[in-house]
DNA sequence: ATGAGTAATGCTTTGTTTCC
DNA sequence: GGAAACAAAGCATTACTCAT
């Protein structure tokens, strides 16, 4: 593999010169500026990311930890993410907790010691859970350190001081249900997310709410707890439909 | 203004030296 | 002989000085 020495030797240039044509951080002649590049295509030279991250402290990895990759939801999360680092000359590291705390938070530990530049979590962590409290500040505590690595969770706001993309899962229970109303729906089931989490809590509250709103009694014996997966949603609607319990 | 050359810097690993 | 301390290498970037 050619280095940044060997371009240069190639060129006939210094290595500072190849460093100032490759990041346009010098103004280089030319004539130069096409010999290097002439060099760079010649060596089939790109930049080795540990020697510009042993200096810059970057590297231009993301690491994405997801649930699970067969939950219908997050291919397409993870293929924006890989599309939207691509445009920015960023490649993405992916990693599965499989929804479990300990694997999630090996990930973040191995993460930590990788130079990453920036973790995206889909977190299975719970804030109002005292015992992930202590992993919550961890991840907050990680952009601020030395060698700062900022985390941005997904669906799932766990503390103010991490940013989070999420959807108004309350709003967005509100609107199906409104929606089955609209259509002359009276009795609605609900399969949820996990209720241990925020997300499982937020859509059963819209759920409510939007029965409530409607002078529709809420029954516990309509909502069935799912994990995500379509085979849970599966067994969900079977159990439903196993207890009598009418709907449409 | 342009470009060359040098040294320092970042972090980790490996090799070498020193000391008990 | 083993442990601890130190030095060097690896690579790209950047700041600085000097030359043309």
């Amino acid at each position: 593999m050619a280095g940044i020495k060997d371009v240069a030797n190639w060129a006939g240039v210094s290595i500072a010169t190849v460093s100032n044509v490759i990041n346009h951080t010098k103004a280089v002649s030319p004539e130069l500026t096409a010999r290097v590049y002439a060099a760079i295509e010649a060596l089939d030279y790109a930049v080795n990311p540990v020697g510009r991250g042993l200096k810059s402290n970057r590297t231009r990895q993301i690491g994405v930890i997801v649930p699970s990759f067969s939950q219908v939801f997050f291919p397409a999360v993870l293929q924006g993410i890989h599309e939207s680092a691509m445009q920015h000359g960023y490649s993405v590291s992916v990693f599965e907790s499989n929804s479990n705390m300990d694997t999630e938070k090996e990930h973040i530990r191995f993460l930590q010691h990788s130079w990453i530049d920036g973790v995206i979590l889909a977190s299975y962590a719970n804030r109002e859970n005292i015992s992930d409290r202590e992993y919550i500040r961890t991840l907050a505590k990680m952009g601020n350190e030395k060698k700062a690595i900022p985390v941005v969770t997904l669906e799932n706001a766990l503390d103010p001081a991490l940013d989070a993309v999420i959807v108004d899962n309350c709003h967005a229970a509100e609107t199906a249900v409104s929606h089955l109303l609209s259509l002359g729906h009276k009795k609605i089931a609900h399969i949820a997310a996990p209720l241990r989490l925020q997300i499982g809590q937020l859509r059963l509250s819209g759920y409510k709410k939007c029965l409530r709103d409607a002078s529709i009694p809420f029954s516990n014996r309509l909502v069935c707890e799912g994990d995500y997966s379509p085979r849970s949603g599966y067994l969900c609607a079977k159990n439903l439909l196993k207890q009598g319990e009418a709907f449409t």
